[in-house]
DNA sequence: AAGCAGCATTTTATCGATAATATGACGGCG
DNA sequence: CGCCGTCATATTATCGATAAAATGCTGCTT
């Protein structure tokens, strides 16, 4: 491997003179920097980053990390890196599978070092967890836990789009809604705090909120969420209206009620969270709470950049607005 | 930062016994073993990563670098990780934006610093980029594009799927299928090697191609291939099946025919490719072509663990085989 | 009792880049 | 003509861990 010095060598200069060149740090005449050039491309010298890693202290590197690849942490990936990529620097992709363990260890001292700052979303950790992290990387937390206050955040609005979707169910005639992928346990926010959100669309109409009606899932996949509303059918239980936790459970549910040959929207409306991609191609259509995932990664990012730069002043913690989205899963779309 | 150093003192030994005990290279005596640990413990000491990288040449981890992070990338990503992890390594995902720019930035020496092994799913690099590139890095390249011979790399039988999916449409009655996505461009291999799968199958069964029948998309995406069906609609060109090149343009068109009123699989039968996920949930389900992840990911894997090993023998070209899942969508399915 | 094998631990040198500091050449000024 | 400031470049020390070599101790052999 062709060092720095290597090229020293071959352009007679120190190895100083050449870093200055390739960072443009202290002033280097015309002519040398030409040899030192000439030598770079002759020798086809690059720098060995971990090496200035390691003096340094800089990567130019930023960690997503992320409970899966898939699907809603795939399109919010996407959204980051562009952003990322304008201020020069690179954006990885780390997994947790989802457990606590694995997102303690991307926060660890070791596997931060690799990174200039870190955007972690929580799923796993709680907040007792978190607060045992101290380190002075530059963290912005993403997703629908409860964190310490000292650490950035940025959730959405879930309860506000549950109860936006369910409203607009109630609004077009449904009267039995499921809260597919729902739960009263409220160590899983997410599920909670959407399932909140749907007990108030039903108060706010003056409908009895039905615990039956609260359906979990086993895994957050469109294969769970299909066998959990099959079982709902096949028990008999009426219901009139889905509102789906994520659209991924959301597809599962589209699958289930096919199956049984329940008509969307006609029998049954049919409403998601996220507003993935998807969403506007599977007939007819799934109405979805929207995030607006590009407004989080900008807000994201500018937390984690404003870290970056040296900003030190106190955290914020964001709530991501909400809208709906109509499409034809239910009576207000097209 | 705690170092190994300080750890060494608080312990009263030196930073070599330390590193001993951490790593498990030279033997210690169980009390000054207890005594390292203890001090571990007692100062939260973590390993310096980049250090170690710079010393030792390793870094445990392996890259698996994408066009995107999205869908299908995704998928492969998520049946990767744990693949990885079983050997005690990290994955982290890499985005290119299917650039050849950032796919040859990839694979620069400053990057491939970075990781023990890499994974370059190949979308923009032709030939004489990929040949240009010398690195001693273990790589194993994905995807549809013709490498040279001395990189490992897996591929799926783009050809027998187009020609499987196709056949089993013609099979089942269609005689004027669409190819959505495919091309005449021999550049773009993926798109061209489908197209000449879909081909065979018209040739096989005693029909004529029709170039017209070959539509392109603007972008691999359900967007561009909803809007390229919804083209060739309202042109009036008559069809009865679409061979979609991916899945995900196969779900641009249901959405085009579910708008135009045009019923799958009874007027229009519709097969894709990949078999992701959403294929299985989809209304009515979707005939794909699958070319079963886990085992491109299996033998992926096993091509880069055995170079990370140190085996030096020639490069292995894989063709994965492929197998056509039957769904609703064609008439064949269920 | 001298010599040596075997083991635990320490010392030294190194990975490659760079921040901080030092050196040296040249021009301007009194 | 000698002193000083300025600018370009070189030297030195360091980031933190570890491979390889050196040290030193114990106990065994003859």
């Amino acid at each position: 491997m062709v060092r720095m010095a290597d090229v020293a060598r071959e352009a007679g200069v120190s190895a100083m003179t050449v870093s200055n060149v390739l960072n443009e740090r202290l002033p280097v005449n015309e002519p040398t920097r030409a040899r030192v050039m000439a030598a770079v491309a002759a020798l086809g010298y690059e720098v060995n980053l971990t090496a200035r890693n390691l003096r340094a202290g800089r990567t130019d590197t930023v960690a997503l990390v992320v409970p899966s690849f898939h699907d809603y942490f795939g399109e919010i990936a996407d959204k980051i890196a562009p952003l990322i990529e304008a201020d020069g620097r690179h954006l990885v992709l780390e997994r947790t599978s989802a457990s606590a363990e694995h997102e303690m260890a991307a926060l660890s001292v070791a596997r931060l070092q690799f990174y200039d700052g870190v955007l972690l979303s929580v799923v796993g950790l709680d907040r007792d967890q978190l607060d045992r992290v101290r380190t002075p990387k530059p963290i912005v937390l993403l997703g629908e836990r409860d964190v310490p206050d000292r650490f950035n955040h940025v959730r959405l609005a879930n309860e506000e789009g549950a109860r936006l979707a369910t409203a607009h169910m109630i609004e077009h005639g449904s009267r039995r809604i499921l809260a597919l992928g729902c739960t009263f346990d409220t160590a899983h926010m997410m599920s909670s705090d959407r399932r909140i959100g749907w007990e108030h669309a039903l108060r706010d109409a003056g409908l009895d909120v039905d615990a039956r009606h609260v359906v979990p899932v086993s895994t957050y996949t469109s294969a769970a969420g299909r066998d959990a509303l099959l079982d709902v059918i096949a028990s008999g239980l009426p219901f009139d209206g889905v509102f789906a936790v994520t659209d991924v459970i959301a597809l599962g549910a589209i699958a289930a009620l096919a199956e049984s040959g329940l008509r969307v929207p006609v029998d049954v409306q049919l409403a998601g969270f996220d507003n993935l991609d998807m969403a506007r191609f599977v007939p007819p259509g799934l109405t979805s709470v929207d995030a607006n995932h590009e407004g989080v990664a900008e807000t994201a990012v500018g937390l984690l950049r404003r870290q970056m730069a040296g900003w030190t002043g106190p955290a914020e913690h964001v709530v991501a607005p909400v809208r709906l989205v109509v499409r034809g899963s239910t009576r207000g779309g097209a």
